[in-house]
DNA sequence: GCGGCTATCTATCAAGTGATAAGTAGGGTT
DNA sequence: AACCCTACTTATCACTTGATAGATAGCCGC
């Protein structure tokens, strides 16, 4: 209620954030098919003015994606992870506890699907990238921390990747319940990603065990 | 390559089911804001043809529906769960293998979260059936095999139901990979539901008694 | 093979949909 | 207070898109 109609003559820059950030709201609520001439209403503003700001409905999805994803990979997760001289699971906690925080969002969990539902190579490359730098030191420090052979010596299998998978569905499924399909989820969803965790770790390793004594399966990819 | 083209004047019935067969195919892939012209392109016919079989496109959607969910659930999954002759796990396995038979496929995938993006209520309406008649009973379950109190005298706790959630996300997020982000998965999605689950059954018990025993915090839904 | 039923097509409408051009007016500068 | 830059609006285009009306022609029964 700061301002009763954000009107006439902005400046440039303050306009442009404007529209920025309702265009994070509006498409993540209505997806990238939704109208400028909504979008523009929205904003108290006309559907041309849009076009001052942005070349083109792309652009303005463009600005969309860097204002939820961009610059959003956090490197601390990776310096966390290699930090040996605390438990790991304090470090998995800390880690698994941060990341829920970023994607367990409205605008990150929603774009996200629309996203992939595009086909966008958005969620891919980012996965990619999650599964390499995270999961792969993930199941390492596993097998560290039990004194079990490093991936150097024996490849990480592909059942251990989808155990951790696994751990990251259960998480990501959080924001699905609550923001796609509009159901209730528990308060405390800290409490909740923490005793995902925990669970993880009581249980994971000694399947890891298994595996690394076992037939493996090294992962493909 | 049987037909060169399937074309002019099929029967009413065989038409209308090529139509029908089409329009899953095609909404899975673009969504519901897919275009009727690009649908009729596909099954080579005119798009006007639509509508001597469909009276609005939001009758050929519910169609798509009627074709990929309606009559789906399976009664003898609570049968399953019910019948205490048989070891747990085997029921365990039984089911989620046949769950996961239904909900790892492209259609079922995508059109699952188009509706949910689109905020139909089948969803949640889905989810609501699958939470009562089918989570409630893998907790009784488990607790009656631990001999744990029964769900009469000690209701479930919002933490036990998550852990069910968690079971069901890391089976649906398989195919959310795979049909969503087009990221490889492996061959035997069988050997991973079933390694899931097990896992599942290995960790989950142990909570669950620690939980019926600590204070606890029912399910509020 | 011919007549008629109707599956299918051609032509078209009306409402929208992204985008552009040109006019209007707000407010800082002097 | 007059001026001018430009943020913002009005008017409009070209194209898309769901939907309808009427013309055309394939196929079954005789």
């Amino acid at each position: 209620m700061k301002k009763p109609a954000a009107r006439r003559r902005l400046p440039r820059d303050e306009r442009e954030q404007l529209i920025a950030r309702e265009a994070v709201a509006f498409f993540s609520e209505c997806g990238f098919d939704g109208h400028t001439r909504e979008l523009a209403r929205r904003l108290g503003i006309t559907q041309p003015l849009l076009y001052r700001y942005f070349r083109n409905k792309e652009a303005l999805i463009d600005r969309v994606y860097q204002e939820v994803y961009l610059n959003r990979w956090n490197p601390r997760w990776e310096e966390l992870l290699d930090d040996r001289t605390r438990p790991l699971e304090g470090r998995l906690l800390e880690l698994y506890l941060d990341y829920s925080h970023m994607i367990l969002r409205y605008e990150w969990i929603r774009i996200w699907m629309f996203s992939g539902l595009k086909g966008m190579d958005l969620n891919s490359r980012f996965l990619g990238l999650l599964r390499e730098r995270i999961f792969a030191r993930v199941i390492r420090e596993i097998r560290h921390a039990h004194h079990l052979p490093s991936p150097d010596d024996i490849p990480i299998s592909e059942m251990e990747f989808e155990l951790v998978w696994a751990l990251h569905a259960s998480i990501f499924y959080i924001g699905v319940r609550r923001w796609i399909y509009g159901l209730e989820i528990p308060e405390n969803t800290d409490a909740v990603v923490e005793a995902l965790t925990r669970a993880f770790l009581d249980g994971v390793p000694a399947v890891i065990a298994a595996l690394t004594r076992g037939p493996l399966a090294p992962a493909t990819r």
